[in-house]
DNA sequence: TATGAATGAGTGTTCATTCAT
DNA sequence: AATGAATGAACACTCATTCAT
């Protein structure tokens, strides 16, 4: 493998989602990117084929974190009951969230970048995505959750992660002074059948 | 009469308001806004100082359309109880959303280019936002609401009505496929103690 | 005499020198005057055939001032010794300076944004300016200068005084540190045959 | 011909001179540069920052061109007798001038462009413009000159060579005319104590 | 006399992308 | 793999000037 190449890959995604976080997604030019990571401006198109995939890239390499939480592996395991499922996912983006809260922002700037098409922002893992739209499903079914649009369901769990979280980052209140609990209730009674 | 000179300045907005619609935020140009109306492009420079000044009234054209809904003034009426006016507020917001459904989406975007300091979309309408979130808080403290971050819960109302109503447009399913009280009650329990 | 119009000129015409003194005679626009003067732009028009015009005003206003200096009277004094005549002539250039250092500045300025076609900063008074020029040439002729170009002479007495001016009037050094006679001495011991 | 060898940042500068000599350090544009080095507006900055970079490296380039004058060196020369040295500038400046009378030019509309702050021309070349303000004050202290701020003769040297220098390149008067002995009486009976 | 509206040409500057090396 | 050079198109914004009112 190129080891070389992935590291600079790395690079130019980190300095990329750098540059969305300060200057929001449409403020991305390859020049600045370039100067942040220290190579020419063309070397950019080496790596990605134009603008575009390298926002898609960064997209990605977000929501494959996401996935690659620990604790959503608890929400794929088809063993367990339904609601115990759905709440460990729930749980996993939160503290997710909270750890990385850039994540969530750098996912909600590119899609809004591309255009408003899809509202909701955890959607378009194609694989994983699918395992989460079908927990939702599954779990609506079987009247754990309200019969509400599932896009709605999920946009509300997003939206109410990702402003907690940007809070706590931008130290409106203090971590400790909402607990998951709480937090999670607002998402639970409204989710909830 | 200015007459003609606010049908001009209304068709600017109304140009940059649609090409926001079609692409973004950030796909705003002062040379499609003007070639869309139909003038000079400098033309636009006559009727506001800037771009972000341009946009900025876009902004406030729609947070002072969704005041100016007869509903929402209900939910000032200091004479109701609190429970009312809050309900009287989200229902306000949602048939307002449904038949406007671009409307909420200008906002979101126009706050999202402007940076993203500012999670909560309602904000920032001066004299009526503070009457928003006076409401919230008066709710909060007479148990009424959860105890949350109030710009959680707020954020929670937005995304869940514009997710919706978004949906809707999109014909992603018909607009009596859910009721107003599946949709209301998401909300409600999520934010009611 | 349409008295409304001339103190209206007199404003545009200031307006015009302040924008020359502050941005220099490149940075004068109809906009910033028209702003400055609190008219509307097309206004200025109305006094001035265009820009051009607005400048060559301002220039000409300015010669005209320099000539309506009593002092300058004694110069063109024919019945008085010529070499007291251009005496005169230096010391009326100097005090007026001194007096309004911005006034040669504005000239400067704008001699030079019309092209350096003429490096004589004085010139172009047309009937004054031929007294002047008459008077370094007969002051040649008769031995009281050195053979040297006029237009060298007088390029040299204005550079001397408007720096001069320039230093005092941007508190360099206080006013009466050099005295009338020390700067003098410079002037005429390098003009002088 | 050095055309071949010329490099483009070399061509670049050359049509920036040419184009002040023409219009003016005022009428520079990027444009008229870039056409008449025939290339790309854009490539413009890829060899200079911006404009002003642009007109700056002109101005540095002329300054650097007189310092490079092999007759200045004898100014620099500390063993001489300050009064040698000052007449070896001075000379040096006169036949630099009359080789290449433009170049003040440049230096002096370039000056003006950015603001009339520092009034001598001379100024502000750094390592070489410490010598040379050393050189008047040096000799201003061992009473070699006026007691006179020596910006004001500085300005008046340059006045007089650049007005005679200019006469002579747009042919008012032959070159042979006046021989550098009758210029130089002007400036040193001017300075001298 | 005065203005507001309008515009076309212009400004400096940035950008995504290509290509030869 | 990497770069420097190049460019055309786009950008926001300013300007001098005209004209109808």
């Amino acid at each position: 493998m190129r080891t070389k190449d992935e590291t600079k890959e790395t690079k130019i995604l980190d300095a990329t989602a750098a540059i969305i976080l300060k200057d929001g997604a449409a403020g991305v030019s390859t020049v600045k990117v370039a100067k942040r990571v220290g190579i020419s401006q063309s070397n950019v198109y080496l790596y990605f084929k134009n603008k575009d995939a390298l926002l898609l890239s960064v997209y990605h390499r977000e929501m494959a974190r996401i996935q690659a939480t620990g604790d959503l592996q608890a929400a794929a395991d088809e063993s367990l009951a339904i609601e115990v499922r759905l709440k460990a996912y729930i749980s996993a983006i939160y503290h997710y969230a909270m750890a990385h809260p850039d994540s969530l922002t750098l996912i909600q700037q590119i899609k809004f970048l591309f255009g408003q098409y899809d509202s909701n922002p955890f959607l378009h893992g194609e694989t994983t995505q699918n395992l989460i739209t079908d927990l939702y499903a599954q779990a609506q079914q079987k009247g754990v959750l309200k019969n509400a649009p599932i896009s709605v369901l999920m946009s509300m769990v997003f939206s109410v992660i990702h402003t907690h979280s940007m809070n706590v980052q931008r130290q409106i209140y203090a971590a400790d002074q909402y607990s998951f609990e709480e937090i999670f209730a607002v998402i639970w009674q409204g989710i909830h059948a």
